[in-house]
This record gives C-alpha cells, sequence and structure tokens, in this order.
DNA sequence: TTTCTAACA
DNA sequence: TGTTAGAA
C-alpha cells in the first residue's frame, strides 16, 4: 500500500509542526515576505537572517526563519530602522531569549511606547 | 528549472 | 535594491 511508511503518524505530525525545522526555499519566503530574493541573501550574508543549508547549499528557511523576516521588515517599512540597527535589536532580542513568535508584539509594543511607528 | 555567487547599474 | 551572467 503505502510505501516509505517509516514513521508513526506521532512523528510525522512533530515534523510538520516544528517550527525550526527548514523547509522553504528562498523563492517562497522572498514571496512571503514580499522583499527580492537578493535582499534575502544580504540578511544571510549581514547575519541578520540565517537559513540553514541543503546539503547542496540551497537556503532553506525555517517557520521561525520567516517570523524573523516578518519582523525585519517590519522594522525596515514601518520604523524605517537600517540593518545595523535590526542586527543589533536581534542580538538583544535573542540573549533575552525572546521567541521568533513574539517578535512582532514585542518591537510593536515598544514602537508605541516611543511614537515612531510611520503609518498605521 | 531553480538557486548559487558575484558584479554592475 | 534590482538585475544579470555563468555555474551547479
Amino acid at each position: 500500500m503505502e510505501k516509505n511508511k517509516t514513521k508513526t503518524i506521532h512523528e510525522q505530525k512533530i515534523n510538520t509542526l516544528d517550527p525550526e525545522k527548514p523547509m522553504f526555499p528562498i523563492s517562497v519566503v522572498a514571496d512571503i515576505l514580499k522583499v527580492h530574493q537578493r535582499t534575502l541573501r544580504i540578511y544571510d550574508d549581514e547575519s541578520i537572517l540565517t537559513p540553514s543549508r541543503s546539503a547542496k547549499n540551497r537556503r532553506l528557511y525555517s517557520f521561525n526563519d520567516i517570523e524573523r523576516g516578518k519582523f525585519i521588515q517590519f522594522m525596515t517599512r514601518d520604523i524605517g530602522i537600517n540593518l545595523a540597527g535590526i542586527k543589533i535589536i536581534i542580538h538583544l532580542l535573542k540573549q533575552q531569549k525572546i521567541q521568533p513568535s513574539q517578535y512582532l508584539e514585542y518591537i510593536n509594543q515598544a514602537g508605541h511606547d516611543l511614537n515612531i511607528l510611520k503609518g498605521n
């Protein structure tokens, strides 16, 4: 019937939902974040968003990587901070062990507190 | 066909 | 930031 069924349903479910599992190629992420692939490669070069790599050296982004990407876009587009600033902020968030799923909430609150939000 | 790096506009 | 050449 089903070939290659070497894992239990339970294990497969865990794999599917693991937010750190590298799954998406650069094209998909660029589309989701509405940025050029070039931009994602620059983030990678600058150690701002560093996906893992496949055996063939292709970038593979996880759900958490995409959350980090949304956060980066929010900071660049809505707050107007540059990459040097983003680099520092990400470093601080990491130190404080803030999870990627909370990045947007965290920085949005900070933006309101400081009245530095553009638009919205 | 897609992604890679590097370089140029 | 966007585009492209050439390789893999």
